[in-house]
DNA sequence: TTAGTATTAAATTAAACTCTAAAATACGGT
DNA sequence: ACCGTATTTTAGAGTTTAATTTAATACTAA
């Protein structure tokens, strides 16, 4: 990896290595969900979930879409799930 | 992911979103190096490629092997290595 | 427009991280 | 034992990050 590469990889990680946010990702894995629907997953506040999305949104990773007072996140970076898959398969998999 | 699995992967990923280190595990990806090896590549002090090699060790990714009074470093969990090649793939390959 | 819900933004505080420099340790050769 | 090299440890200041609280915005439905 060139220099380049590497920062932006690094910096990448480092926004997802906080586990709220890397659980956030696991479950928009699945489907689209807004701050109460991740709230109720993640034991922690409306607030708090918010600030994790935008720094997610910040780096690419997330798209959104509007409804009504709802706002539904989404992963938008295919790589990103794609990498995930890839941790899953290599630290889930208790064979 | 369990949220064990999320906590520990959240941690590994940490260890490895810092510049410096995700660029040491890239340099001992091809082969093991020393301290002073990897001061030459990275640009900083030896106490401070110390330092990072010693978090890495502590997340169990590094293993070292010693030799007069040199110390070599090497990848010391297949898993890391394989989730380097993965992110190789995805986020280097200019295509 | 008013009330209620969903989300974001700002400010504060506490905690964690990173680098530098200096001191300490480990080892081999002489 | 002493010296030189390699590495690690320690202590400190500066920076960054995270969670909480509070206030603000956006939207819907009545």
């Amino acid at each position: 990896m060139e220099e380049e590469h590497i920062n932006r990889v690094a910096a990448l990680l480092k926004t997802m290595s906080h586990p709220i946010r890397l659980k956030i990702l696991c479950l928009l894995e699945e489907k689209e969900m807004t701050v109460g629907d991740i709230r109720e997953q993640v034991k922690t506040t409306n607030a708090n979930v918010s600030q994790h999305l935008s720094l997610l949104r910040g780096q690419g990773i997330l798209g959104t879409r509007k409804d009504a007072n709802f706002i539904f996140n989404r992963i938008d970076d295919r790589r990103v799930l794609e990498l995930i898959a890839n941790m899953r398969q290599l630290f889930c998999h208790d064979k």
